[in-house]
This record gives C-alpha cells, structure tokens and sequence, in this order.
DNA sequence: GCGTTTTGCTACGGTAATTGTAGCAAAGAG
DNA sequence: CTCTTTGCTACAATTACCGTAGCAAAACGC
C-alpha cells in the first residue's frame, strides 16, 4: 500500500511543476534510486545480485524504485530475469558516471 | 531532533562501504537535495526565496538538507545572507545541469 | 516424476524521514 | 520604536523506509 500511495501522490512525469526537470531529479532524488543506477552501469543484475550490490537494501524500497525506474523507461527486467538498463537508462547513467571522480576529489577536501 | 538523529544514523563521508561514490549518491538520494542544487545553479538564494523556488517545501526538510549540503561542502551561507554554491558545489552542479536536456527529451518518449 | 535452489515479489510491524503550519529571535530599514 | 525580512525551530501528523520473513513460480539436478 505504502507503494500505491507513494505513485498516488506522486506523479513523476511532468510532475506539479510541469517542467520535466523536476519531474526527474524528483525520481532521482528517491532513495536508492541513483544507486540502482550506478550498480546496474556495466551489466544487468538479478534482483537479489542488486540487493546485495545495495548493501543488502531492504527489498521493499528496492522492490518500489526497481517500479519507478521501469516506469520511467530507464530500467527494464529481461526475459531471462534480471534487471538491465534500457538505452534510454544507460544514457542517463553516463550523466552520473563523472561523480565517481568527483566523489574521489571531494573525499580528500 | 530529526536532524540530529539523520546526522547520527547516516554517515555522509565515507559511509559504510567506505567508497566516497556511495557517500555522494546516498546524500544526493536525499530528498531536495539534487533540487537545491539545480536551484542555486546560477544565484545565490534566500532561504525564503529557495522555498519559493522549491514548489513551497517545508522549511524543516530544507534546512536540514541545507546543512548536509553545507557540512559537505557543497553550500555555504554568505555574510550578507542567502544561500549560495561553493566553488566545489558549481563544480557537482556542472553535472547535474545536462539533466535538464535529457529530461526535455525524456519527456516526449 | 520429486526435491532443491533461485527467481521476482510481497506482508507486516517498527523506525526514521518528510510534510505542513505556526512561530521564534536577531538584524536591517524606515 | 515599528515593521519587514532574515535564518531557523517546535510540534504533531503523515509518509517513506527498514528488516525479517516468507510466498508462488520458474529453473535446475537427479
């Protein structure tokens, strides 16, 4: 239910704003949601390879994000099982590839 | 008390995996994190005047956010008032500023 | 076939984070 | 002094999240 009420009161495309900026850094600013992304960057993964990948992520929250993601068109469940990114999810995590360096610089400020 | 309980629990720096990648991404995982910054991106703000521009956010979730953003060293509170990015801040703000064109096109999928 | 393992996924109670409204003290302007 | 605006906080209510356990279905071995 906390998952239904959650897309209820959300509504992630065009958002209250209208602006799809907002709408997207609304959905990247979930928990975990960036950190999917970022795990998923170089091979797909069973739901149970991610929750480890996760640091053993309460699967619910994963379970609702893994949702959000594949509604948004960025993730998608192959038939085969697991989860991979789509082309569309793989253009959005080369944008979150630079913070890898940048989070090493930071690390040392 | 939320806030101090946030800051207790959460280890922004270094987190648990000791990898700063995953300290960034938990911190921006945190609601209107990632919105303050795309915010701020050209000008500084006022508190007042960032809850203006965060579709009327309330003010409690702000300023925590604030103040993670600020302990990180991402946001700094200028002598004469109002919110603004540090140089380090512009610098993570430059990646998350072609999101907007990405969502633009994300958008017409 | 039958059991075992693994898949994606969910129930449930407890805890933490977020919301919304109201308001404070301090600093500045008139 | 009065009025406005600053950054910031209290408080109760709602929502999101965590952690453990477990389900049905599909894939394995035998």
């Amino acid at each position: 239910m906390a998952k239904l009420a959650g897309l209820k009161t959300r509504s992630i495309r065009g958002s209250r704003t209208g602006r799809p900026v907002m709408a997207l850094l609304d959905l990247l600013g979930r928990r975990w949601a960036l950190r999917i992304l970022w795990e998923l960057r170089d091979a797909p993964l069973t739901s149970r390879a991610l929750r480890s990948a996760c640091d053993e992520a309460s699967p619910t929250v994963l379970q609702t994000r893994l949702d959000d993601l594949r509604e948004a068109g960025f993730v998608e469940l192959g038939e085969g099982g697991g989860y991979g990114l789509t082309a569309l999810g793989r253009e959005l995590c080369e944008m979150v590839m630079p913070l890898h360096r940048f989070a090493e610089r930071w690390n040392k400020t």
